[in-house]
Order: structure tokens, then sequence, then C-alpha cells
DNA sequence: TTGACGACCATAAAATCCCATGCTATCCCA
DNA sequence: TGGGATAGCATGGGATTTTATGGTCGTCAA
């Protein structure tokens, strides 16, 4: 598998270790990173993870923007300032620092979302209000899409944005 | 290219396994996809399920989206992160996960309906009323397309809205 | 010395493989 | 054309391997 798909929802250990659900560790050994990149997402609380594929989407994020504006200057910090490169033992676990478990309220179990090219962690329940809104707002935007299908544009229906 | 036509009825056994229905399978064999991409249909309670050309789709849809957007991080979440990769065994046989039972409803048997592109994989019982309403409204549809042709309308060859 | 962390080992549950069994539809030849 | 042989398919079950998870024991640094 070439990329990040399904969720997973793991328990982390006495020890704070949490393991990587196996299918996610193949595309991980496949794009041979060492290690597990982390930061903290920028639009949910949840964590983004990776391998060098979420390092170059990344780097395609700072490109767009001016070099050296405060924009830019911003996200990195947001993005680069915040991230870790945790360690994976032996057995594909991970332990995730006190900050990043603070950001996304993570306690007892997490749950491994896949995203193509980076995967997010979130504490579950969270994720499964998240989803719910998630799948809704693409419902009715498929609704949209389809409706202007049907339509076509011959007369312009009603409130369609350009 | 081969489609996924007709519609097939199998048991799940004691483990949970569920045979793929032969011709299926060789539609998926020459879509060269390794294992089998399903992920809950947006619009029926009933799971979608292909390969490569089923991803096309969906990368499709989210090729509409900017990169770093807000929606594109929904519909990743709703469409990537919902769909599983399952692994389909030596006699062709598929195990559904929890949640893909749960929301389609399904117990101890499932029907497969060919879809052109993809196939979607049903509760029977579900099937069934989805599949007398379609018909229903499929007459409906031609009754209005007969009865437009009937009173004819000379100017405007062919019914532009609806 | 203590406490954190890493490598290594243990285990139960679940996934996966491999072989077996009817059943059905198809083929082939008298 | 009939009817037995045959091949393909859905299904079943035991054995084996992965995987998530838990625990132990050094090591290194504060």
């Amino acid at each position: 598998m070439e990329r990040f798909v399904s969720h997973f929802t793991n328990r982390l250990d006495a020890k704070g270790r949490v393991s990587i659900p196996a299918p996610f560790r193949t595309v991980l050994a496949r794009d041979g990173f060492e290690g597990l990149y982390v930061h903290p997402s920028l639009d949910a609380e949840a964590l983004d993870c990776g391998g060098h594929a979420l390092l170059r989407e990344i780097d395609g994020l700072l490109g767009t923007l001016s070099p050296y504006s405060d924009e830019r200057d911003m996200f990195s910090t947001a993005l680069l300032g915040t991230s870790e490169v945790l360690k994976v033992d032996p057995e594909g676990r991970v332990i995730l620092t006190e900050s990043l478990k603070t950001y996304a309220g993570i306690s007892a179990e997490v749950t491994f979302v896949g995203q193509g090219q980076k995967f997010q962690i979130w504490e579950p329940g969270r994720f499964r209000v998240h989803l719910e809104e998630a799948r809704n707002r693409v419902r009715e935007l498929r609704k949209m899409l389809s409706s202007r299908h049907a339509t076509a544009q011959p007369s312009r229906p009603q409130g369609a944005r350009e």
C-alpha cells in the first residue's frame, strides 16, 4: 500500500507506549524515514504524523508563501518549531511527548486516522465528533457538485457560486 | 474495459469471511489493485468497493479542492479515514471490519451489487428495499419522459431542467 | 542512587494461509 | 441428446503467523 488509509484505535500502556498500526508501519517503512515525524495539526486538535512525504508536503506549503514574509515566519514556527521526531521501538511503538498529548487531549487511547500522505492521531472521542462533522460537510459539498451537474448551466440556477 | 455488473448474495462464515463473487474477482484482478478498497458509501447505507478505478474517483474529488484547505482535510478524513484496504485471501474472501458491518447493518449475509467502475456491498434486506425504490423512481422518470414526448415541445428539443 | 529510556522477551488474540468438501454448471463424447 | 466426468466456486476448519500489548533487565545520565 502506498498511502495511509483507514483508522485504528490503540491503547497506551503503563509506560506511555502505543503501537503504530501495522499497515501504517509498512507505509512508513517504504517511505524510509527514520522515526516518526509529528507536529500539532494546524486546524484540528490532532497530531499530524508521517515521514519524508509529510515533510515534502510541509515544504510545499511553506513554498507557497513569500520568503521572509511574516506569514511564512508564522507558519514555519507553527509547523517546524513544534515538530518532534519520535523514536520507534523494535515493536513499532512510539511515546508521545507531554506537550503533544496535551495539545490533542490524549490520555489512555488514541485513534490513528489515515489521510493519504500523512496520518493523524486523535483522542478517540474528539475524533468521533470530528468525523461526524466531516461526513456531513462532504455530503453537502457533493450534493452541490452533483446538482450543478444535473442542472448543467443553461440559465444559471439559483445560488450557485462559481 | 471490464466492469462490475449483476448482483450476488453470499454468506459470512463463522470467521466473518465472505467470498467476493468470482466475476468481480476477475475484474479486480484486471484492475491490478492489491486487496480490496472499501469505504462507507456517502449516499446509502452500503459499502463502496473497488480498486484503482475507485481510488481515481476519490482522487478526482480530492483534486478539485485546493491543497492545505480545511475542506480538503475534511474530505480526506471522511473518505480516506473511513476507508479500509481489505486483504483478500487465496480463496478470494475478505473480512469486513466491525465498523463497516455496523455502517451497512451487515450480519450473516451480504449482497454484492455491480455499479460499473465499482461495486457495492449491501445487507440483503436493505438492498431489496433500495432496489424496489430505485425501480419505482425509474418508472416515474420514464413516465415523465414519455409524457413529455407525447406533449412534444417542438421549440425545445431536450427539456433541460428538472 | 534513582529515574527515564531503550533493547529484548512473553503472550493472548486475531489475522492469514493451506487444505478439504460439497455443490453446480459446463463440457464432452458416445 | 443424454449423462457421466470435470472444473470452478462458495464454504468450512485446523494450523501457523502477526500484531498489539505487557513486562523485565540493563544502561546512561542527572
